[in-house]
DNA sequence: TCTGGGGTCCTAGGACCC
DNA sequence: TCTGGGGTCCTAGGACCC
């Protein structure tokens, strides 16, 4: 251990929520499963044993049962999955403060200066962290360890599965230049192609390539490029970013493409109420509304609008959504899918109109609503609003008593 | 093969204000 | 009458991550 070194762990459970059915579904232990929502989904995570087959995650749940048919495929289970995580990152906080959550399933730590308080080297810190949550969940995880982030990250992929990487500082340079450019954690599909065309294939060709080059290619983000690939990532860990999210969101595919408006309206109405309700849960009101789209060709359109003040309000947000709806969708194609997202966070408005004092009964119902789905499910109440403001094709959208930002 | 659901961040143009 | 530049907000779209 030298002075004025940094040591950062990135750690990353090994194939997260198949891990997690293995390890509370004993049975399910050393068999190929498979994570994924309906037939129209795709694959959230497949086990090491699954993978064998060629199942990766992200890839067509059809796919994966035509590679893998004997697989027990699985519902997500997410509120299992998160208090695996918060479990994770309770262990890791044992071992050092400054503990970045990025995922459900990986984040990163800060070990400089842990050598005082646990007697032991960074790396020897990182292998009983792995250990602990590996005898204490029952899951494996893996961890890279080096002088930067994005080292960290990168030693994390080669030591998986269920492996610990320290990457010295000496060693990362020669290490890492051997690496495809699309290890650097922010270079994608997109990013590699543009790269691929111009032969840069390698971190070492990448390091090789003139500024102005990267420059025009990738603008500004080229600096930050450089700064990985030739290991001077100065980016920090900074503890507990997650408590401060930018938005809430809800997607659903429906079960069969269709052009039936009112239930395509009927669906997105219920997303939007539980949004709202969680927003209601955490004591935050949303200024924007957004509406998603996509169709069965897959093209995709998203809309959104900005009221006066933050809202937590079913009502508020129902009618932003339905002038949204009215405007966006195309009666020509059919609908595969469609999305809310409630974002500009912020305290909820108390009375968004002086002029309508029924607002304070709407926010007390939502408040009753609430109490009641949280006991008996969403399915107990049906809220008038989700049913009655149906798709009009003889409006352009414009409900009265709608209140927008002037346009 | 046939493509989820939850997020974040960036860019760019137009409106509007000073 | 013709003209500037900067800042901020809103909206749409896109790339990316797990």
């Amino acid at each position: 251990m030298k002075p004025g070194r940094r040591y950062i762990l990135h750690v990353d459970a090994d194939a997260f929520f198949a891990s997690v059915e293995q390890a509370i579904h004993p049975e399910l232990k050393a068999l190929p499963v498979i994570v994924g929502g309906s037939d129209r989904g795709v694959v959230s995570a497949a086990s090491y044993e699954a993978r064998r087959f060629g199942v990766h995650s992200a890839m067509p749940i059809v796919q994966a049962r035509k590679l893998c048919p004997h697989a027990v495929f699985r519902d997500p289970d997410f509120r299992v999955y998160a208090e695996f995580s918060h479990r994770m990152f309770d262990i890791m906080r044992k071992y050092s403060p400054i503990v970045e959550v990025t995922s459900v399933d990986e984040g990163y730590m800060d070990l400089t200066g842990t050598l005082r308080l646990h007697k032991a080297p960074p790396w020897e810190v990182a292998h009983r962290i792995l250990s602990e949550i590996r005898s204490t969940l029952g899951i494996n995880a893996s961890g890279g360890l080096a002088g930067t982030r994005s080292g960290a990250k990168m030693a994390t992929g080669l030591a998986k599965p269920n492996g610990l990487l320290y990457l010295e500082p000496e060693l990362a340079g020669q290490v890492l230049s051997a690496l495809p450019v699309d290890w650097i954690p922010g270079v994608g599909k997109k990013a590699l192609e543009v790269l691929q065309w111009h032969r840069i294939l390698t971190i070492e060709d990448l390091t090789c390539t003139s500024r102005e080059l990267l420059r025009r290619l990738f603008g500004r983000w080229s600096e930050r490029l450089l700064e990985i690939a030739s290991g001077n990532d100065l980016k920090i860990v900074r503890p507990d970013t997650s408590g401060d999210r930018k938005s809430y969101s809800k997607e659903r595919t429906l079960e069969a493409d269709t052009r039936d408006l009112v239930h395509v309206w009927s669906v997105t109405a219920v997303l939007a109420e539980k949004l709202a309700a969680r927003l209601r849960e955490d004591g935050k009101g949303a200024r924007t509304v957004g509406f998603k789209i996509r169709y069965a060709d897959f093209t995709e359109t998203i809309r959104s609008i900005s009221l006066r003040a933050p809202t937590d309000g079913n009502r508020e947000v129902l009618e932003t959504l339905y002038i949204l709806f009215n405007q966006t969708v195309s009666r020509q194609k059919k609908v595969r899918q469609v999305g809310v997202r409630l974002s500009g966070l912020g305290a909820p408005a108390l009375q968004t109109n002086l002029f309508d004092p029924s607002r304070p009964l709407y926010r007390e119902r939502d408040r009753v609503v609430d109490r009641i789905r949280k006991r008996f499910g969403f399915q107990a109440v049906e809220v008038a609003s989700a049913t009655a403001g149906r798709p009009d094709a003889t409006r352009s959208g414009n409900n009265p008593g709608i209140r927008r930002m002037a346009s």
